[in-house]
DNA sequence: ATACGATTTTTTTTT
DNA sequence: AAAATCGTAT
C-alpha cells in the first residue's frame, strides 16, 4: 500500500527522478528547484518499492544535511524502520568501513582522527624532527604546508604542480617542501592517525587493493544517491564508482553554479565527465525555483550569466511577484550592524519568526560587529560558522587526554598536553614522546621511569601530567563522559584558572561537553564523531542545550555553510570589494568566478527580501574609502532598491556613542 | 640550548 | 582569539 501521492506532491521533473532513476543518473539541479526533495521522496520511493534500507547509501555533503534528509524520509514514511540505512558524509562513511577493515591496510582500528589544528601541529613537529631552521628566511607557515598536501592528495596531483599552481615562491624548496610531506605520511602511519584526507584515500586504498572488501561493499548499495556532486572531488568520485561497480545503481545530484569548494580540490569535471565515466547515463534537469521570488531570481540569474564557464541556466520562479531587493550602503560597519538589527526587529513586528531569518558573509570574523550589536539588543542569535576563534582550547585539550587513552601514540595530542605544563617546551616534548608512543597502553606509559630523562624543571611539569592520566584512569570503564568530568576535577581546572580569566565559562563548556559525550558509551566512536562534527565547538553544544525551549533565533552563517539552506529573509553582508571576492582567493585560477558562485548562493538563499548591505569605512581606519564588490556592479540599477543613509543617516550616532562619519583628526 | 613571556600579526571557505 | 615573533631568563 503506497501512502505517498508522487504525482500530486512532485513536479513533472521531479516525478521523473523520482520513479525512472535506475542505473547511472545525473541530475542537474538549479538552486531552489526541491533538490532535496527529490532526493528524500526517491529514497521513500525506493524502500516502498521493497528495497531494503540496508542496501541504500546516502552521501551528502555535511552531517546537517543528511539528518535532515533522513528525518525528512522516515516523516515521509510515517516511521518506518530506516535503521541499516546508510546516510552521512564521505568521511563518516569512510570512517565507519575503516573501523572494521583498518587491519587490511596497515592501521589499527583504533585509529585517531586529526582535524584540521592537528594536522598543522604535526606538521611543526616534522619540522622540528627534520631540524629544518623556519627563521632563517621566510619559510612556509604549517598551514600552508598543510594545503599544499592535503590539495595534492585531494587532486591526485604531484606536491610539484601543487606548487607551482598555488605558490610558485616557494619552488626553490621544493625537494625539502616533499621532504616535509613524506615525513607527514610516514608518522601519521605509525603512530595511527589519519587526517581527513586519509579517510578518503584509505577508503579508495581499501577498495582497490582488497578485492573481498570490495565484493562485499559493492554488494551491499544496491542503490547510491549522492547530494552535492558538484563539490566532490577526485577521491570521492573514484569511490563512488569502485561501490556501484555490482549495482550500477548512481545518482548524482548537483548544480554547477554552485560550486565553491574548488579550495578543497572539488573538481567540477566529477559532473561533466559522469556521462562518460557510466555508460546509458541518464540526464534530468530541474529548472523551476520553488523558493524565490521573481525580483531575487533575476539578481540571480544576471549575476552568474557573467561566469563564463559554466552550463548556460535561466530559472523561472514559480513564486508571486513580492519587492525588489535592497541595497544598503552605509557608512561604517557599526551603522551597517544596526540597519540589520532595526530592520529584523522590524521584521518581528511583521511577525516574521527570527528563525527564519538570517545574515551571509564571507568570512566567519565578518560578523563581529553585528554579534555586538544583536548582543545588545538582546536579539537571540544562532551562530552557524563555527566558533573558531575563541574558546576552543580548553576543549581540545580535554579532548587529549581522551585521545591518548584511546591510542597511546597520537604524539599530536601527546604535543598538546605536554606543552602545556610549565618547564616542558617543544623540544623537551618531542624527545620524551618519542619514548612514550614507544608503548602499548597508556598504564605502561605511567609506569615507565623517565624521569631521570629530563631536567629539573622538565621534572615537575611531567609528574603533573601524570598524576591526571593516573587519577582519571582509576575509572571502571573508560566512557567518555566520565572521563572528562574526572579530568575537569583534576588539576587541569587549576591550569584553566591560571591562565584564562574567563575560566568558569571555559568550566560550563567543559561540562556541556561531557554531557554531549554521555551519548556514547564507547571512547574511540565518540572521539571520531567528535573530530568530524562541522564546527564543533562546546558553546555551539551550548546554545543547542539552552535551545531546548525552541527559542527563536536569528541564524549567522558564513555562505559556505548555508548551502542548501533557505530564509524568508536574507541579509548579505560587507559586499566590499576587499571581502566578496575574497582578495586572496582571487589569486587562485579561476578564483573570481567561484566567488561569483558564491555570491550567486547567497543571494539564491532568499525566499521573499533579500538585503545587500556594506559600508564605506571599516571601524579602525576611517581615512580611506572602501570600494563596494564588483559583482554589485554587474547588477542592473533598477533591479535594486538603493536605501542611502550617508548624509541623512538615520541610524547616524543610534547608541548614542557619538559614531561620527568623518576621519580623525589626528589621521588626517 | 631551551623555555618563557611580552608584543605583534593575522583571520577564506570545511570534512 | 590564537599564532607567530623576538628578546630575555633559566
Amino acid at each position: 500500500m503506497s501512502s505517498i501521492d508522487y504525482k500530486k506532491e512532485l513536479n513533472d521533473e521531479q516525478y521523473q527522478v523520482v520513479t525512472q532513476a535506475d542505473g547511472p543518473c545525473l541530475v542537474l539541479a538549479g538552486a531552489g528547484s526541491g533538490k532535496t526533495r527529490t532526493i528524500v521522496y526517491r529514497v521513500a520511493y525506493l524502500i516502498e518499492q521493497g528495497i531494503k534500507s540496508d542496501n541504500i547509501l546516502l552521501l551528502t555533503f555535511t552531517n546537517k544535511a543528511a539528518r535532515e534528509m533522513l528525518n525528512r524520509v522516515a516523516l515521509l514514511l510515517k516511521g518506518r524502520n530506516l535503521k541499516g540505512l546508510w546516510g552521512g558524509t564521505f568521511h563518516h562513511i569512510a570512517n565507519k568501513i575503516l573501523r572494521k577493515f583498518a587491519p587490511l591496510i596497515g592501521y589499527k582500528a583504533n585509529f585517531t582522527i586529526l582535524d584540521e589544528e592537528d594536522s598543522e601541529s604535526l606538521i611543526k613537529i616534522c619540522l622540528k624532527e627534520l631540524n629544518i631552521n623556519t627563521k632563517e628566511r621566510r619559510y612556509p607557515t604549517p598551514a600552508v604546508l598543510k594545503d599544499l598536501i592535503s590539495y595534492a592528495k585531494n587532486s591526485e596531483k604531484k606536491l610539484k604542480e601543487v606548487v607551482e599552481i598555488k605558490h610558485p615562491r616557494w619552488l626553490e624548496i621544493l625537494p625539502q617542501l616533499e621532504k616535509i610531506a613524506r615525513n607527514y605520511e610516514e608518522r601519521k602511519k605509525q603512530k595511527g592517525l589519519m587526517d581527513f584526507d586519509d579517510l578518503l584515500t584509505n577508503l579508495l586504498k581499501l577498495l582497490k587493493t582488497q578485492p573481498p572488501v570490495k565484493k562485499v561493499l559493492s554488494n551491499k548499495f544496491h542503490y547510491i544517491l549522492v547530494d552535492e556532486y558538484q563539490d566532490t572531488n577526485r577521491i570521492q568520485a573514484e569511490i563512488i564508482k569502485e561501490l556501484a561497480s555490482v549495482h550500477q545503481n548512481i545518482l548524482v545530484v548537483g548544480d554547477d553554479a554552485q560550486s565553491i569548494y574548488s579550495f578543497r580540490a572539488a573538481d567540477i569535471g566529477n559532473i561533466l565527465n559522469f556521462p562518460k565515466i557510466f555508460k546509458d547515463t541518464k540526464i534530468f534537469h530541474l529548472t523551476t525555483n520553488y523558493r524565490s521570488t521573481p525580483e531575487i531570481l533575476e539578481v540571480a540569474n544576471r549575476i552568474i550569466e557573467n561566469n563564463l564557464k559554466q552550463f548556460p541556466k535561466n530559472l523561472v520562479s514559480l513564486q508571486k511577484s513580492l519587492v525588489k531587493p535592497a541595497l544598503a550602503i552605509m557608512s561604517n560597519p557599526e551603522t551597517e550592524a544596526a540597519f540589520i538589527s532595526e530592520t529584523i526587529l522590524e521584521l518581528r513586528e511583521q511577525r516574521v519568526p527570527l528563525n527564519k531569518i538570517a545574515v551571509l558573509f564571507r568570512a566567519t570574523y565578518h560578523s563581529q560587529p553585528l554579534e555586538f550589536e544583536l548582543t545588545k539588543r538582546d536579539i537571540p542569535y544562532d551562530y552557524r560558522g563555527g566558533l573558531r576563534f575563541f574558546e576552543r582550547a580548553h576543549n581540545k585539550d580535554v579532548l587529549a587526554f581522551l585521545k591518548i587513552v584511546n591510542n597511546v601514540k597520537d604524539e599530536v595530542s601527546w604535543f598538546r598536553l605536554l606543552n602545556l605544563q610549565i618547564g616542558i617546551g617543544e623540544v623537551t616534548s618531542k624527545n620524551l614522546i618519542s619514548n612514550l608512543t614507544k608503548a602499548n597502553n597508556i598504564n605502561s606509559v605511567l609506569k615507565q621511569e623517565v624521569e631521570q630523562l629530563l631536567s629539573e624543571r622538565a621534572k615537575n611539569g611531567w609528574r603533573e601530567l601524570k598524576y591526571i592520566f593516573l587519577k582519571i584512569l582509576k575509572a571502571e570503564k573508560l566512557l567518555p563522559g566520565e572521563l572528562i568530568r574526572k579530568i575537569i576535577k583534576s588539576n587541569y581546572q587549576n591550569y584553566l584558572e591560571l591562565n584564562y580569566p574567563n575560566y568558569q565559562e571555559r568550566l560550563d563548556d567543559l561540562e556541556q561537553l561531557s554531557l554531549f559525550a554521555d551519548r556514547y558509551q564507547n571512547l574511540n566512536s565518540f572521539l571520531a564523531e567528535i573530530t568530524m562534527q562541522e564546527n564543533f565547538s562546546a558553546a555551539r553544544l551550548r546554545t543547542d542545550y539552552q535551545n531546548e525551549n525552541h527559542e527563536e533565533r536569528v541564524i549567522l552563517s558564513t555562505i559556505h555553510q548555508a548551502k542548501g539552506l533557505e530564509w524568508e529573509t536574507v541579509f548579505v553582508i560587507n559586499l566590499t570589494e576587499d571581502a566578496l571576492p575574497n582578495p586572496r582567493a582571487l589569486k587562485e585560477e579561476g578564483g573570481l568566478e567561484e566567488e561569483r558562485r558564491l555570491f550567486y548562493v547567497a543571494v539564491t538563499r532568499a525566499q521573499k527580501n533579500l538585503f545587500l548591505t556594506y559600508s564605506l569605512m571599516s571601524s579602525f581606519n576611517s581615512y580611506y574609502l572602501k570600494t563596494p564588490s564588483p559583482f554589485l556592479k554587474e547588477i542592473p540599477e533598477e533591479l535594486l532598491e538603493e536605501i542611502k543613509t550617508i548624509e541623512e543617516d538615520n541610524f547616524n550616532d543610534l547608541n548614542g556613542d557619538g559614531i561620527s562619519y568623518l576621519p580623525e583628526i589626528d589621521q588626517l
